[in-house]
RNA sequence: UGCCUGAUAGUAUAAUGGCAGUACGACUGUUUUUGGUACAGUUUGUCUUGGUUCGAAUCCAGGUCGGGCAACCA
């Protein structure tokens, strides 16, 4: 595979495991909890638990950390499922906590029974208070004291429903005093009597996170327990209730979590962006997530790609968006089917071309030539893009204007000789001439021409929606900018162009192919294309030389 | 002010006591029927102070700066 590639600090510990023998396979899992849709920073997550099964023969299982009933929902487990699956990874098991409820309600009796875990009758208010500070310590209220028969018998009573939300807790007996708050007495156990979306009402207590991943994991046997670096404080508790249960020793790794430029990755503000309709759904491809990337036109490998070239390290880092867009490129520059497409038409009339229509032949990639061509049609009148031409150009302005000649892409050499504008001063049409010897593959017109044009034919051209996404917040760290994140918005993150026209191939194209219209951007279908209205996003634009140039001047 | 954690180019990431390298970006140029692609080249870096050592990005000590921790969320 890439054996020239140096290890990241996690394959070190993996292949440091193999080689003394600690572990004959490894065993990951992905744990997202069902609460919301998958994205980018999942993705560096998924890649980095599935990768490392592959590249060391283990396996990874899926498994749903859904601890907290009020929360989830199966649609978000079912998008969850498609995403990983999109994302071209396959699990071992697919697993759920909720699974385990039986056997970490017994882990919880276990802790009673040895004297370490307790049934508090505080209420939240007071449970935080007794917790101290960061810089004070807590204090040890009466409830800890309570004998292992009495709390044996109020856990079971909190099973059978005899008591309402918050009225009772379950609390691990460790250390009021410990510099790691996590540590002073953490709940394990609450009372919710809620509806869950897999266990149904059998439950009226549910494990907190801490006292539900590590057991999971350890009743996997997962070898690698890979989480993000806010879970480092927990670790010391993650062990203690191992050691404590003497159950599988599965080990916590904590990595930095991604942060992209230009975006937000947390899922209270990516519902946020959806319930406050900001956006038209989690799919919306102006999304960070893996549903609204698929939808825009990102290909599963340049995700791929993308979180092998950020790494993985403890550092916190923000990433260039534009680095998740080269990935994208890159990989649809080798794919995409060119098309010719006009956005801004200006209508051209060819006066010495023949009252006929010619077929041309256009390849479809010139990158991979076993793509094939396709037939384009040509006639005198013709669609250009309005700002490809320019009464009066500023010079290196290599395409229409006065008296200056351009090739039309696959078609032949024109040259424009007139402008016509209507009584406010807009160019309407223009007039130009072609070079008949100057056809493309046959040109014997020795004319070099420095401007390359993309064209539709006016008489066959369809009309197409086509969705421009322009990025969604209009500073780079959204997550650490002054004040309310809505407020960074990007209004002119969606552009719509109602018709454009576009060459008569796409109408046959499928649905599901990448397309690069020339000079523009790659595009797909998106789905809400009908027979009659084909509908396109643009997935990421062009690099755009000329852009910068301009700008410079 | 407690505990935990981190700091290498604009952004990421490698070098595991022995020539600071790679990718993206930026900038030049070549090629080009996409101002795309490809190719060639240039540019910019070890947070700081001291110590150990023939030799320190790496080890030690202090400082500075960043991030996390006080949910019956995960």
């Amino acid at each position: 595979m890439s054996e020239d590639k140096s290890l990241n600090f996690i394959e070190e510990i993996v292949e440091a495991d193999l080689n003394i023998g600690k572990y004959q396979s490894i065993l990951t899992r992905f744990p997202p909890e069902p609460n919301g849709y998958l994205h980018i920073g999942h993705a560096k997550s998924i890649c980095l638990n599935f990768g490392l099964a592959k590249k060391y023969g283990g396996k990874t299982n899926l498994r749903f950390d859904d601890t907290n009933p009020s929360t989830e929902e199966t649609e978000y487990v079912d998008s969850i499922k498609e995403d990983v699956k999109w994302l071209g990874f396959e699990w071992a098991a697919e697993l759920y906590a909720s699974n385990y409820f039986e056997q970490i309600y017994q882990f919880a009796v276990q802790l009673i029974e040895k004297g370490l875990a307790y049934v508090d009758d505080s209420n939240s208010e007071t449970i935080a208070l007794e917790k101290g500070t960061p810089t004070q310590p807590g204090i040890e209220n009466a409830f800890r004291s309570r004998s292992i028969t009495e709390n044996l018998q109020l856990f079971a009573d909190m099973r059978a429903g005899k008591y309402k939300d918050g009225e009772k807790v379950v609390r691990a007996k460790i250390d009021m005093g410990s510099p790691n708050m996590h540590m002073r007495d953490p709940i394990i156990y609450r009372i919710k009597h809620a509806h869950h979306h897999r266990t149904g009402d059998a439950w009226c207590i549910y494990p907190m996170y801490d006292f539900a991943h590590g057991q999971s994991d350890s009743i996997e046997n997962i070898t690698h327990s890979i989480c993000t670096l806010e879970f480092i404080p927990h670790r010391p508790l993650y062990d203690w209730c191992i050691e404590k249960l003497e159950i599988f020793p599965s080990k916590q790794y904590e990595f930095a979590r991604l942060n992209m430029t230009y975006t937000v990755m947390s899922k209270r503000k990516l519902l946020q962006l959806v319930n406050e309709q900001h956006v038209n759904g989690w799919d919306d491809p102006r999304m960070s997530t893996i549903s609204a990337m698929r939808r825009r036109g990102y290909p599963a490998e340049s995700i791929r790609e993308f979180c092998d070239k950020i790494g993985v390290a403890k550092r916190e880092n923000l990433i260039d968006l534009s680095l998740l867009e080269f990935c994208v490129r890159e990989r649809l520059n080798k794919t995409a089917m060119r098309r010719m497409v006009v956005f801004d038409p200006l209508k051209i009339v060819i006066t010495n071309y023949p009252n006929t229509t010619e077929y041309l032949e256009s390849e479809n990639n010139p990158e991979d030539l076993s793509t094939g061509t396709r037939s384009i049609p040509f006639s005198n009148v013709i669609f250009v893009e309005k700002d490809d031409f320019m009464e009066v150009a500023p010079k290196k302005y290599f395409r229409l204007s006065p008296g200056q000649m351009v090739r039309l892409k696959s078609a032949y050499i024109i040259k424009c000789d007139d402008f016509i504008k209507d009584q406010d001063g807009n160019i309407v049409e223009l007039h130009c001439s072609y070079i008949p010897e100057s056809k493309s593959g046959s040109d014997t017109s020795g004319i070099n021409v420095k401007g390359t044009l993309q064209w539709v034919n006016a008489a066959t051209a369809i009309k197409a929606e086509i969705r421009l996404y322009d990025r969604l917040f209009k500073v780079e760290d959204v997550a650490n900018a002054e004040g309310d994140f809505k407020d960074y918005i990007n209004p002119d993150s969606l552009q719509i162009i109602a018709n454009a026209y576009a060459e008569p191939a796409l109408k046959t194209d499928n649905a599901d192919v990448a397309f690069q219209f020339i000079r523009k951007g790659y595009f797909v279908i998106d789905r809400d294309s009908t027979h009659d209205q084909l509908v396109f996003n643009r997935t990421v634009n062009l690099k755009d030389g000329w852009a910068k140039e301009a700008k410079k001047a």
